[in-house]
DNA sequence: TGTTGGCACTCACCGCGGCCGAGTGCCAGC
DNA sequence: GCTGGCACTCGGCCGCGGTGAGTGCCAACA
């Protein structure tokens, strides 16, 4: 086991290095930190934290960097969260409250917390697994094309074309739209697949093609519709990254792009409780000098859905994480709200 | 007025700059294309195209690179749209072909352009005013309260609620619905105003209240719901700007993060036809290292929005050129299919 | 055993100077 | 008006030594 000492020196390594983005030595760590010891001790210090791989020197001779191990023991030892300033918690409130309609709270949310961490910021929409159907409309287009429209109870309305296997009449289309309405309206996504399952068996043969089309389209829809959207923004915060940035940021800018990348970023995180994820920790081989600070946020208790920040892992853990945890907090009190 | 080869040469310069990133000399340029003269004749052609304005040199001996001017020069007089190969535009058709509503739509063309001319793709939704109707949709959510569906040929979906003066029995819903339908479907928004004056006429006293409400939520829809919405990708292709590129990628990142920016960039360009602003034409000042490539698509002859690409001047204006026309040319015709 | 001062060593960084070569402008001749 | 020749410029590329921060090791001390 480290003495406590020594975990002091890996602290101020870590914050030296975060602060002056130079590997940090042991005459300099001396005298910026009132460690009382003398640089001989820390340099013994340091030998053995190297040893246990907590930090490296990028030449032989040169100070001493952390790597991502030393991060992870910063983070869950050495460290806690910095909580926002009184100031900082009002203007946070203000400049979410202002917000019109869930786009733009997602919106105003991904700006706030960019500019607050001066890091790339990732906002998960929130999720409508648990929305409910209000409507399904069935409009004809041509003899054997059709129009699926399907109304949340969130007012969300996406639509779909159908190309039906065979024509199909005017009243078989106004019996589905009955039909299909008194059985998913009100219900929940997530019921709909066993409550129109044997919808097709209560048609005429030749339109149970059609009906089968229809539903699968609906489904299909359906789990679309429950996918998860997200919005990123701050990207331009990319160029603090350092100085051999432009081999690293495009990777960064690549993955980003994939949003798929970016949900399951986010879905590996914990539930609730905040997550980070240092370097190499990410499964992503493009955010491998990245850290992922994530959490749940919700209008009650449970979490709806997940935002974060992306920076390098040379980044203000307490700081950043304070801000993530600060405004996933108000978001949820004005969806809760709204 | 400069002579025939002096255009040739600065043309010759524009595709060496564009292909090698480096200053180009004069013996490279005799060598690299068959001018026909020699050194010593085209470096007295390139001091007349600096005199001009056209070209400059980075330093006292070294090559010359265009300037904006230059490449605008290029751009008019020298070059041509670069059309698709076949395979290309089967390859754009397939993918673009594959979309399952707008959303996707917008977001393969992004991915897309992007990935076809290598730089930062900008796409616009369709906005609603120059759109067309397709179909209005009523539903009744409780006995004096509806909800109104406006779905437009580009696919956008718009959905209101409406509550009424008075009850609205179903017939007389499913005769407005009709109604409303045989008179607008098809129309461009901009005509429906006039096109519904009457309707409230043609109902039961009772009624005229609420087909009134139903049409003044239909034409506020219209008006107000022009909210320009736009889709951005490839950013990861800013990284290939250059060797200097730290200092221009930020304020290019910025401003890619303000889409009022963008979508004033895309609102100066001219409505139909290529529009080609190279430099310090744009003006956002973040954006005076870049050039911007922008046209109108759309459904049927008329545009409806506009989409583009952001890179640098020195760009591949031909190619980039052709693969932003086709690639309009071509989400014109999913549009209107679908 | 842990801490400290001393000491030799390493090596990245910086500034200097010289060389090289691509590129230029000018000019006289065809 | 084109061409070859020529002198000149100057950015880029070594190779050089000096500098200094930082290290590891060791002997001495509490």
């Amino acid at each position: 086991m480290l003495s406590e000492r020594r975990l002091e020196v890996l602290r101020a390594i870590v914050q030296d290095y975060v602060g002056t983005e130079e590997p940090v030595g042991s005459k300099a760590l001396t005298e910026r930190h009132h460690l009382g010891v003398s640089p001989a001790t820390v340099r013994n210090d340091m030998a053995a934290l190297e040893e246990e791989g907590f930090i490296a020197q990028p030449h032989t001779s040169a100070g001493r960097i952390p790597t991502d191990k030393g991060y992870r023991l910063f983070v869950d030892k050495l460290t806690s969260v910095k909580p926002m300033t009184a100031p900082e918690r009002r203007a946070i409130q203000n400049f979410l409250g202002g917000a019109v309609d869930l786009d733009d709270v997602v919106g105003r949310t991904v700006r706030l917390l960019a500019q607050l961490t001066r890091q790339v910021a990732v906002v998960q929409y929130p999720s409508l697994t648990r929305s409910t159907v209000r409507h399904v409309e069935l409009l004809s287009l041509a003899p054997a094309r059709l129009m699926l429209v399907v109304i949340t109870d969130t007012g969300r309305v996406e639509q779909r074309h159908v190309d039906c296997p065979a024509p199909f009449g005017e009243s078989a289309l106004a019996d589905l739209r009955a039909r299909l309405n008194s059985r998913v309206a009100g219900r929940r996504f997530a019921d709909v697949p066993q409550l129109v399952q044997d919808l097709p068996e209560s048609f005429e043969a030749d339109d149970r093609g059609t009906v089968s089309t229809v539903l699968a389209t609906l489904l299909e829809t359906l789990v679309e519709e429950t996918e998860e959207r997200l919005m990123i923004g701050g990207t331009a915060n990319l160029t603090r990254f350092g100085h051999d940035f432009p081999l690293v940021i495009r990777p960064v800018l690549e993955a980003l792009e994939e949003q798929v990348v970016l949900l399951k970023l986010l879905g590996e995180a914990e539930d609730s409780g905040m997550t980070v994820r240092i370097g190499h920790e990410n499964a992503h081989e493009g955010l491998n000098s990245t850290s992922v600070v994530s959490v749940g946020y919700g209008s009650g208790g449970e979490a709806v859905a997940k935002l974060g920040v992306v920076g390098p892992t040379r980044m203000d853990y307490p700081g950043t994480m304070g801000a993530v945890r600060a405004v996933a907090r108000y978001v949820g009190q004005i969806l809760a709200e709204s």
